[in-house]
DNA sequence: ACCTGAACACCGTTCAAGT
DNA sequence: ACCTGAACACCGTTCAAGT
């Protein structure tokens, strides 16, 4: 098979190494390195040197810095938590713990999150979270694929959230405090004084604000979803009872 | 003012220029190569020489690459149409057709939904569109701050529809066409066979499909909280009429 | 006020050659 | 099977110098 798509996870791996570097030494270096200095600072030069190795050395192991990008990515959604391992929990308890970790796991890495703009999450750990998180759905009666489009509708929302609000960090250097964020909302607001007074009823709210009414109404929207299906498949088969 | 926060919107600006090259044909120029060879593909130098002068010469008008990014984006935001138009149509047409405008903006320009994550969206353009956004909630009831944190839900969810959906297509080199997509899917899926099983059904029906289901799901929920704080509006006014 | 060219300090990637 | 070094074709940005 060729690979048309141009993804590491759509091409046969190599078999592991017996020495020297590993594909996954190199991935977990780079974590480090992009924690540490941001997406920008990356070089597989510096990667390199970092490893004790000649930077072209990485390319036995990897096809090219995209690929690598992609493991890197792969590494930070095997980070988000696990939200579902209370079974007692509700739906909603348990979306809401999911929500937030995701966005703290972004929000910790945020070169993460402009990555995913950038390369497609297909890894392993992705598909891991997103099959839990469409478990949880299918569970509470979301029947068939409609559990696999919830879950897309909260993971959407919250990294729409995070995206954007990662660019903000990204443009002023390092996360952005409360006082930073109203001078410059402030200052960026002027030809819009009615949003310009939200941001000053929102901003010492906390930044967890938006998110949540956000949230809240994207959870109401699913729960109105189940009801009205649970509500029809009673309807229906009361009417097949009745037959 | 220092100009603590990097970005081109909290910079005094520069008197128009007389002759020669501007910045508005520059970033005209720049959203013109990012259309066609992509965001990869925007060099200093290769934009500068289809501009026919030095790479150097951009630097006059441009504090450097990434403010040409942010304006560049900034002209996008201000290519989202108008949804409000027909003041008849009610807020869940309107809401639609904002989101859908979005969602078609974005992906004419891939390029610019891989900057949401690079760069701040805080252009002149990119409060426009939020602010007729924002008034749209308001004059649907929505009370202060709300119409706000509303008009970021729906951005947001569209946001994180398209950025991720962008990524895939970056990573094939283009737009993916269902076919390419099923197949893709079917190699990337391998490990979960729910999930496999949903992409056979909901692959074939078009990709806005799961975006229409969390956009439906958004509107739903926005809409609940409308009528829970017009209630509560009510019922505190006919409480303080009974005093 | 605006533009240029040379120069600096980087990049990602290829590939023949080594072990 | 894995790693190296040299080399290629690029980058963004600075800055003295020009008009």
């Amino acid at each position: 098979m060729t690979n048309q798509f141009g993804s590491v996870w759509t091409r046969a791996p190599r078999r592991p190494r017996t020495t020297g570097l590993s594909r996954d030494q190199i991935v977990r270096a780079a974590v480090t390195l992009l924690d540490k200095e941001g997406l920008d600072a990356l070089s597989m030069r510096k990667l390199g040197s970092e490893l004790g190795a000649g930077a072209t050395s990485l390319y036995w192991h990897v096809a090219n810095k995209n690929e690598l990008l992609e493991l890197a990515l792969d590494e930070i959604w095997g980070l988000v938590g696990e939200a579902g391992s209370d079974p007692a929990a509700g739906l909603r308890d348990l979306l809401t713990t999911y929500a937030h970790n995701l966005r703290a796991t972004l929000l910790a890495h945020p070169w993460s999150a402009t990555l995913i703009g950038q390369v497609p999450s297909i890894g392993p750990q992705a598909f891991r979270v997103g099959d839990r998180l469409r478990r949880a759905f299918a569970e509470a009666g979301f029947q068939g694929a409609d559990a696999y489009l919830a879950s897309g509708t909260v993971t959407s929302f919250v990294v729409g959230q995070v995206v954007p609000m990662i660019a903000m960090e990204h443009a002023h250097g390092g996360p952005v405090d409360r006082e930073t964020a109203m001078r410059l909302l402030e200052q960026v607001s002027a030809d819009y004084p009615e949003i310009r007074a939200d941001y000053r009823v929102l901003v010492p709210e906390g930044n967890t604000l938006g998110f949540d009414f956000g949230l809240g109404c994207v959870l109401d929207g699913l729960e109105a979803r189940l009801r009205a299906a649970t509500d029809a498949g009673r309807a229906a088969s009361s009417a097949s009872a009745r037959r």
